[in-house]
DNA sequence: CCCTTCTATGAATCGTGCT
DNA sequence: CAGCACGATTCATAGAAGG
């Protein structure tokens, strides 16, 4: 199979535009070090119109005033959502080196779907790292606040070493609160945490990140001194992380820099 | 049915010695206003040998000195942990009344398990709250640590009014270390932390607590001027607790001690 | 025609961070 | 420092569909 011609790329970073099941079929075995994303959650789906309602609107309030552009793939049932999302995970095996990480947001509903799309899809699941947004999230009244999403962790077989010979030692929960200035995406996560998320990757390591969206984790890999991959089948978002990514400072100790 | 005898009560706590299911079955339809426990985790069983591990040792490091008495039921497979989890669930939604709480603390790898057992139960699964136990937890070299436990929260129905009136504001995230040194159960929480996940109820409320262990349950219930009702099986944690609920304080304003 | 079940719609909530 | 905008939702209710 023939690797697609890219929608952007530069020394350090490759951009595809197009769907990740499709893409990931294109890139070679045992390429990348680390799977780092946030797929679409499929949250709103209680009801089939909830689910098909657009994105830009769904997850809105009543009065909000800011407009983002559409995300797609946002509108499986439970049980779709599993089957895709193991689809793209053993894809994503394949293409990560054995010992290699996963890492992948999802909220809180659907958890138990994830952990088991992981493990169907061949990864060894290592644990939940819970991402607090702290107390500025809508509280629920009488109620626990909805306040944390979920970073499931998996690995390729047994643990590398990617970590253990650098003896570093990361957190087990990250507490990160949300700037909506910076949030390019609907579900936009902070630079600042993804940057303290692949921490846990030496520099110049190859990080892939299937649902790019507005770009943050290729834009946390570059100031890292990291190479990275990314897919997106929006046009649109393709272009804001293109602008976002021409934009960004490149990491000093990159070895994409020298 | 008959009520057993209690194993010790008083005007605000009464603790029945012997197995959950059973004892669970002789209470009052909608007799309780909420459930909180910390069920046993059956988390050590990837494999059989782990599984039959005694349970004072398992959870004990190497070199560890500290010992503790034997617990039970912290011996099944996945599936039977569901199945059973699954039958005490059902029995403590009888027990509880129409838009009462569960809280049920678990740990990462019994978390998609537990969520089902909830739910076949005929509890609402309502969400998630980390107990992020704080850094000072076992660090795992090269890897994410595991530091935090989960709090799986659920309605009997729709949301009661125990908060809503009281325009009460519950966190989605508890920050709280262990002290090991009020650990008088192996797997025992700090009070602290229960009198702070128990202010979802108002004073004069009863809680559940069918896997009562060293009795934190029953000691912040008090502590917070509720009612409790505790369920353990082995005599020798039924007498720490006993002896902790006879020694430890009772809230001022508890109806109780009016 | 009544009862149940599903769907669509809009209101709400308060701590935080930005203006 | 007061005010306003914001939130990977949830709840309640009214209306439609189905039996």
């Amino acid at each position: 199979m023939t690797l697609p011609s890219p929608f952007w790329s530069d020394d350090a970073t490759t951009l595809y535009q197009g769907d990740s099941l499709r893409i990931l079929q294109t890139l070679p075995t045992a390429s990348v070090d680390a799977v780092v994303t946030d797929p679409p959650y499929s949250s709103g789906g209680m009801t089939t119109g909830a689910r098909q309602a657009q994105t830009s609107t769904k997850y809105v309030l009543t009065g909000t005033k800011v407009q983002r552009p559409e995300f797609c793939g946002d509108n499986r049932d439970q049980r779709s959502f599993t089957l895709w999302a193991s689809l793209w995970l053993a894809e994503c095996l394949r293409v990560t080196r054995p010992g290699g990480v996963l890492l992948s947001f999802i909220a809180w509903r659907q958890l138990p779907s994830m952990t088991d799309a992981v493990q169907v899809g061949g990864w060894i699941w290592r644990g939940i790292v819970p991402w607090d947004k702290t107390e500025g999230v809508r509280p629920q009244m009488g109620f626990f606040r909805a306040q944390c999403e979920y970073i499931i962790t998996a690995t390729h077989g047994p643990m590398g070493n990617q970590g253990r010979t650098r003896r570093i030692c990361m957190p087990g929960c990250f507490r990160e609160s949300v700037h909506s200035r910076e949030k390019l995406h609907i579900t936009g996560k902070p630079v600042e945490l993804m940057k303290r998320l692949l921490d846990i990757l030496p520099a110049g390591s190859v990080v892939l990140d299937p649902f790019a969206g507005s770009g943050t984790t290729l834009v946390a890999a570059r100031a890292n001194g990291m190479h990275s991959i990314g897919v997106e089948m929006s046009d649109e978002y393709c272009a804001i992380a293109r602008d976002r990514l021409a934009g960004s400072p490149r990491h000093v100790d990159s070895p994409a820099s020298a």
